[in-house]
DNA sequence: CTGAAAGCGCTAACAG
DNA sequence: CTGTTAGCGCTTTCAG
């Protein structure tokens, strides 16, 4: 900026109000600094400028995510993007692996570069080490599971509902013998959508005990092996629903394996990619990650806008997208 | 840091030293140092450091690809997170949509906040305003697509011959009418597969007029539209190969449409989640996406730790893989 | 309309 | 082993 200034032939400090656009400069000044910054190539150091000015804004802010990999966070990464560059915003993402550890690290890293706020799906039991930058000011949303020990926004699709709902749906069409399959118990998400799955079957009068309750499936492959091992026994379920996107993966690779993917019904947690392009094609309770990120990235903005709202969790709807493994009918 | 001095009752450089690591310090001070800054939540401000340190990192990159919603991109931004995050270095990832002004605005956006490094696949017609920063020390990263306008390292996919190894794979089956449908065709990769394409019937001696040469196909809508037209003539191919991602998915569309799935041969090229589960299987040219991120964050480790090794273009080898729809021969 | 001086949070260079 | 001083590139404040 110095340089800028001398070849210029000015102040430092008008170079300064023209990268800014600030007024009270004479068009043939900003005429002679624009093109001097132009000639050095000039950027300036939004960070360098950030150590005195009042706002403190970086204009960053940090994503902590499943997976950058995994098509979900994509979609929701990317709404997230395209709200914050439209206001200048760039954005930092972190993949977790539901790895509390990393999360610690990740956030650390983003604080460390005074990121304005903060998007994340935790991965830890608690998040109460954050109080502290919430505290300061940071707005923090979570999204895809609530936090815990510290009260802060966040934005989830409807888990237990939505569970419910392929229930209801697998229930109407006659099954009675019903397997959930779940991830890791210790997630929240896993453990609604288990919680939405056994009250549906509760208010059809179905003994809980019945239902084929299998969790702890972290892959795909697990996923597989169980669906393999359940559809072996002699009483074997005539529907299944799995509980998260990878899990629907392995559950079809399972029935393919037996040639059952036409005679046990299937309803997935997720939306998966050519789910319509399967023969049958695959029911599923879609989750909305294009709007979940929109509503994130519009609840940090109001926040650093200044607007003093309470803190909310929003519920954002899934919808049940039927292609027929999910209209299978009991055959036995 | 003037806080955890005052409450440490040491100096401030005293904290710099115990944040950073340096030798030099009684374990009896680091541990006051330690216990004042956890008691005030500090974090080192790692931006206002590096005004002032000698190497001016930011410990920090941008990475920019056509859509971080897109498998492929994930793929390889992931790839490349575990190798910088394996070194305190984090990362910044933006969208382009193929569109040359997204890139500008991203790129002008990063260097603003001093990024270490760039690793990006252009959608400009020509990278040479980069020249400048390249000068002043950045290592860039070119992926997916070579440079053009300045010299720098690219990490890129053996393209043209993925194509003709596609090719022959159907020419081996007999097939002598071949469609090609292609993407936008000022995209290098776009180019370079239809090039692979086309030397490879040239070898087999079948005269380049026979193709179907179809292109500028944007999305997967555009492909089906494609598919469905060129199905309905009377002297269809019997194979197509379809040479993107989303135009796989418009093809098998197409295909299925006519219920010609199982009768004309296709291969996509990029790999396709599922495409195992599909019937018939979809057999693909696929790409490492894994390995193409891994080899351009190395590269741009390199640069910074100062070896001057000359400017070069890594060719990632692809794998054909067999499901299925590539191996069906032709009828006709 | 323009510029000089001070200071943001930190590290380099030096002195004790 | 520890502290002091200067200054990184910028914005704020205030004086022309």
């Amino acid at each position: 900026m110095k340089d800028v200034a001398a070849l210029a032939g000015v102040g430092i400090k008008t170079v300064s109000r023209v990268i800014n656009r600030e007024p009270n400069v004479s068009s043939a000044t900003i005429e002679r600094v624009r093109s001097a910054a132009d000639r050095l190539n000039y950027q300036p150091d939004i960070h360098a400028g950030n150590l005195r000015r009042s706002d403190r804004r970086t204009q960053t802010w940090g994503l902590l995510v499943g997976s950058v990999a995994n098509p979900f966070s994509g979609a929701v990464h990317r709404a997230i993007e395209d709200a914050a560059t439209a206001r200048g915003v760039a954005v930092f993402a972190s993949s977790l692996d539901d790895d509390p550890a990393r999360e610690r690290l990740a956030v650390t890293a983003f604080l460390r570069r005074r990121v304005d706020g903060l998007i994340l799906t935790a991965a830890s039991k608690s998040q109460g080490y954050l109080l502290p930058e919430q505290e300061r000011g940071t707005p923090i949303v979570f999204i895809d599971r609530e936090p815990s020990g510290i009260d802060a926004d966040a934005i989830v699709s409807n888990n237990a509902e939505g569970a419910a709902l392929a229930t209801r749906h697998l229930l109407e069409r006659g099954h009675r013998r019903i397997a959930f399959l779940g991830d890791r118990h210790d997630i929240q998400t896993a453990v609604e959508r288990r919680r939405g799955f056994l009250e549906e079957l509760g208010r059809a009068g179905i003994p809980t005990g019945d239902a084929w309750v299998i969790e702890d499936l972290h892959d795909e492959h697990a996923a597989h092996a169980a669906v393999t091992e359940l559809l072996r026994g002699e009483s074997r379920p005539t529907a299944v629903f799995s509980a998260q996107n990878l899990i629907t993966m392995g559950a079809i690779r399972g029935l393919r394996d037996r040639n059952l993917q036409s005679s046990v019904a299937l309803v997935g947690f997720d939306d998966v990619e050519f789910g319509d392009l399967l023969d049958p094609g695959i029911t599923v309770i879609a989750q909305d990650p294009d709007r979940i990120g929109r509503l994130a990235a519009e609840r940090i903005f109001t926040r650093l806008d200044g607007e003093d709202i309470p803190v909310e969790t929003v519920v954002v709807p899934t919808t049940l997208i039927e292609r027929g493994s999910g209209e299978i009918v009991p055959t036995e």
